[in-house]
DNA sequence: CGATCAATTGAGCCGTCTCAATTTGGGTGG
DNA sequence: CCACCCAAATTGAGACGGCTCAATTGATCG
């Protein structure tokens, strides 16, 4: 069982095993479903098994944010833990799979195993350098600066799951790139187009080739938040 | 002793109590000193018992940007427990004294204490809510709004801590204000000028004074992120 | 194969930045 | 206590980046 996936890092063998008690339960996401809604009570946290997921904020003017696009192995809902309800959607941008981590089963488990609080600390650390990096992206990067960076992180986080750095495929259009990123999707197709045109890399609608890797972090400013 | 404003919110009196074995040691923070620095390692996280303090991520071209500006009662230091490095700088805004919640002594309370579990995952789960309200702000709205929404912020924060709404002093520059908020300081003075030449406040140099809270409500987008 | 949605590209405008000059306030030493 | 100095804040003029609006092309899916 792949509850290292869902719950990943260092712990012996044998606590890994009993870990496989906290995920019981599996969720399948057809593409464009939502995982949960902004108001839905908060029961568990997930972690992703296969596929993609958005999660987006959306104000009293139903404006709306993307504050992160998740691949396998990384964990959502942990907005939600403040009040147990959630401030955020979770969406598919793809036919995916989750497991299920219910936090009562997590309390209930940490208590005969330590180690499973700090695991669980660091994650949501994580959560918080994350969205720290995207407020460093918005605040002080401009668009080009921004997209790169963007691809970058993809090209790591997609390189650390066992796929190839320098090709993969968008699962989010450029609308939804734009809103990430504070732009609009105008100004993201021309950036794309301008790396192309640059050598920088090859795009054919939402299929990526990097060509010149070292340029690309020359131009984001050497870091891949 | 004020540990309800270190690590605040619903547990029982006695549980309070036990609380205070957590927070042993105060640190005293003079203007323009930091707590820790990026690099430093983690070994506690902080409570502002008074004063004010900044967070700031610095990337390795030495560009930073202000993540937060935290009150007492507000808790800081999260960010670096995923690998127990701090990432950030934290740097005292003006004379402001913290307290010190060991980690190690932390985990060793809470097998005895599970509340104080979940009352730390909600502390991280607000600081993660924080940072995303951030994002909003940069990728959402305009500098007008953004502005708006970081004073009526600031505004609600200080009421909490029993303060008026209405007339407070600013503890940061408009240089630190513009780098918070992804604008520059020019543009922070001109929409302080032009919401004082509107009639929404009042400002002398740092002292704020909101005379149309309404107004600068419904500017902000009614959101107070 | 047509309908529909996503992406590209262009033209012009607006908001924010940059650069620069002043003003204001606070702190220090004579 | 006053004069001076330096940092912070204000204000203006002009440039530029990213947005808006609009037209066109290119995919995808019944």
């Amino acid at each position: 069982m792949l509850s290292e996936l869902c719950l990943p890092l260092g712990m012996v063998r044998t606590e890994v095993s009993r870990l496989d008690e906290l995920i019981k339960e599996r969720i399948r996401l057809p593409k464009g479903t939502a995982l949960f809604h902004l108001g839905d009570k908060t029961e568990a946290v997930y972690g992703i098994r296969s596929g993609s997921i958005k999660t987006q904020l959306e104000d009293s003017s139903g404006q709306v944010q993307i504050t992160g696009f998740l691949l396998p192995g990384e964990i959502l809902g942990m907005d939600g833990l403040l009040n147990n309800e959630h401030v955020s959607h979770a969406i598919a941008l793809e036919d995916s799979e989750v497991c299920v981590i219910r936090l009562d089963e997590m309390d209930h488990l940490s208590l005969q195993m330590p180690a499973l609080q700090q695991q669980f600390r660091r994650l949501m650390s994580k959560e918080i350098n994350r969205s720290h990096q995207l407020v460093m992206a918005l605040g002080a990067l401009r668009s080009e600066q921004r997209l790169a960076a963007f691809l970058l992180n993809l090209s790591h986080r997609l390189a650390a799951l066992g796929y190839s750095p320098y090709e993969f495929v968008l699962r989010m259009s450029r609308e939804e790139i734009g809103n990430y990123l504070g732009l609009t999707l105008e100004t993201v197709s021309r950036l794309f187009s301008r790396f192309a045109r640059e050598g920088l890399l090859h795009i054919q609608q939402r299929e990526v080739k990097i060509l010149d890797m070292p340029a690309l972090r020359a131009l984001s400013g050497s870091d891949c938040g």
